[in-house]
DNA sequence: GCTTGACGCGCC
DNA sequence: AAAAGGCGCGTCAAGC
């Protein structure tokens, strides 16, 4: 059968002055909504001509249409797709998103993913602009223009696409397609009762924490107000660098009040022994933690409209090409608060059960493969608790799983401590994990310990340090120290995909102290920020970028039913009484050692149950 | 009234 | 020589 492809581009009413935006709200909300309308579409058959199609001709159109073959392109495609999904009940062969394939090919080295910087950066005719806020009828000029305007799209679209496919590595569409297909065909249902009850009650925890208090949250939930707060009660306030704000010599960080969760000050305050202290620094923390109570009022509303959409990002990851969070459908789901309704009320529907996948250790697994290093290795394939190893040496005693503070630190210490961090950054990292505090001599012992129990880990971050040098084109690539399943090519790393990690723009420059650091350029929020390379950081990239590699070999080897990611995770679906056939795939799936590394050991925990939340 | 920057939170 | 990293979202404050 031979394929067709279709590049479309919906136009769809909206109005701002009724926040009837896709700012204000999810697609799924605003397709979903009574004031939704399609103005018309404008389309191009593979190199045909383009073409615009009047809204009472859509339908028409759209049925003409024979999608067992029809590869649908658009930019955005989880928008335009829902809409076909939703409105037109019309399921495409293949979806495709120059969105996701932009931020997979281009990363980071451009400064947004919408059609405007596209076709600027491609060298393409300017993207067009066009008002027709708050207009439900057009006239008929007012059709022609929005049709100009369309028809400029999407021969934009079919362009920037076939120039994106030159880079995209074949072996991704599936998983484009299957990402797109997760949001478009949504079939998780929402449990709109659990939901409401989350928001209300989390509403009603907050408000009385300031009740109680007598003083209005405002005074806690302003970073200016609250250090003036605490030093009314005659507290002192810890300070911090700023991690972004700099002085006016641009070298010199602003110091701001260190009030946050993440700050090891605060914490003491937070759980010391100052009742008076205690409380304030409690409602701090309930002023500015919102999550659950918005999130959850958010889902409910999405609940109660239908079926719920799994919506990640394809390469969405800053560098690595991992999954991230995507806002279409009520909210980031890899935030979702731990044991709390948001995931529990996420359901299989009638007659169907959830089937959820955590990969174990993934990173660890690969940090320990590619260093090859005999202990890590050794606790993997013999199924020591390589945590309790850890804390036993530490402690100096036999750590077992019964001792869960000493075996929590020694996850800390193994998760926190291969990618090359310091003692001062590790004392926090345990502070704010674990809630232990440790005095600078035990952190410098715990990084110790882990650098000469694991020596082969440093001895990594070392030769990849070495190697930045080849990512500069100082040396030819082809000479290669060691096997090692990513390639190294001029300012990128390949993964076994094809996959990019770019660091555009790399190049040494003179660093605080005497030496000379690898630094390089990337966009963050449409603004290009300076990064440092190093070899502890790239063994990070190279980590997450083939886990998110796994992951993906896993949700192809599942198939269709796989309806949900979220960082290590996958969710599938299956029918009553196939549950603990689908878990044994699964765990099978997640399991299997990849070409490009065979020798590596995994492993995944499979659970079956009606919800996300399950045990 | 809107956008933007900065910060903090929750997840890994 | 040593250096852990990232995402999305809500809120406040400042700027227009």
């Amino acid at each position: 059968m031979n394929k067709q492809f279709l590049y479309l581009d919906f136009e769809t009413y909206y109005d701002s002055k009724q926040s009837y935006t896709l700012r204000k709200q999810s697609i799924l909300e605003y397709v979903r909504s009574s004031q939704y309308k399609t103005l018309g579409l404008g389309y191009a058959l593979d190199d045909g001509k383009v073409d615009w199609v009047s809204q009472k001709y859509v339908h028409a159109f759209l049925t003409a249409i024979d999608w067992s073959r029809t590869v649908l392109v658009c930019q955005n495609t989880k928008f335009d797709g829902f809409i076909l999904h939703e409105i037109y009940k019309k399921i495409p062969a293949q979806y495709i998103d120059t969105l996701a394939m932009s931020r997979a090919v281009l990363g980071k080295t451009i400064k947004s993913h919408s059609l405007a910087t596209l076709a600027e950066h491609f060298g393409l005719e300017a993207k067009g602009f066009l008002n027709t806020d708050g207009k439900w009828d057009l006239t008929i000029d007012e059709e022609k223009a929005l049709a100009d305007y369309c028809r400029h799209d999407v021969e934009l679209c079919r362009t920037i696409y076939l120039r994106l496919a030159e880079d995209f590595p074949e072996s991704q569409y599936p998983l484009l397609d299957q990402t797109i297909r997760m949001f478009v065909e949504p079939k998780l249902k929402l449990n709109v009762p659990m939901l409401q009850n989350a928001s209300v009650e989390e509403a009603k925890r907050r408000a009385d924490i300031f009740k109680e208090i007598g003083i209005d949250k405002s005074e806690f939930s302003s970073n200016v107000k609250f250090p003036i707060l605490l030093q009314k009660y005659g507290y002192e306030v810890p300070m911090k660098e700023s991690p972004r704000k700099m002085q006016e010599d641009g070298i010199t960080p602003v110091m701001i009040p260190a009030l946050a969760l993440g700050d090891v000050d605060f914490l003491e305050m937070l759980e010391g022994q100052d009742e008076k202290l205690k409380m304030l620094c409690e409602a701090r923390v309930a002023a500015k933690s919102t999550l659950l109570e918005t999130r959850s009022a958010k889902m409910a509303k999405i609940g109660s409209m239908g079926l719920w959409s799994f919506d990640v990002e394809f390469s969405g990851a800053d560098q690595t090409h991992r999954f991230s969070g995507g806002s279409g459908a009520g909210g980031n789901p890899q935030n979702f608060t731990r044991n709390s309704a948001l995931r529990t009320a996420v359901e299989a529907p009638d007659n169907y059960e959830l089937v959820v996948g955590d990969f174990s250790n993934i990173e660890m697994r690969l940090v320990a493969y590619l260093s090859k290093d005999p202990g890590l290795i050794e606790a993997i394939e013999t199924g020591k608790d390589i945590y309790c190893d850890f804390a036993s040496v530490f402690y100096g005693r036999t750590i077992t799983k019964e001792n869960k503070d000493e075996r929590r630190f020694g996850k800390t210490a193994i998760l926190g401590l291969g990618y090359g961090m310091g003692w001062n950054k590790f004392i926090r990292t345990v502070r704010t994990q674990t809630g232990q505090t440790l005095t600078e001599e035990d952190s410098r012992k715990a990084v110790d310990i882990y650098r000469t129990r694991y020596a082969q880990v440093p001895l990594l971050w070392y030769r990849l340090d070495g190697l930045i040098k080849i990512l500069f084109g100082e040396v030819n690539p082809a000479i290669m120290p060691w096997n090692f399943p990513v390639g190294f090519a001029k300012q990128m790393i390949l993964l076994p995909s094809g996959l990019p990690i770019r660091f555009p723009n790399l190049r040494q420059e003179q660093g605080e102290g005497k030496y000379v650091e690898w630094v390089y350029d990337i966009y963050k929020k449409g603004k290009l920020e300076k990064s440092k390379l190093y070899g502890g950081k790239m063994l990070e990239n190279i980590c997450q970028g083939l886990a998110g590699e796994l992951c993906k070999t896993a949700m192809l080897a599942m198939g269709q039913d796989v309806v949900g990611q979220c960082h290590d995770e996958l969710l599938v679906l299956c029918r009553r009484g196939l549950g603990h056939m689908t878990a044994a795939k699964l765990k099978r799936a997640m399991s299997v050692s990849p070409s490009w590394l065979p020798e590596i050991k995994l492993d995944a925990e499979v659970k079956v149950g009606s919800n996300w939340g399950i045990k």
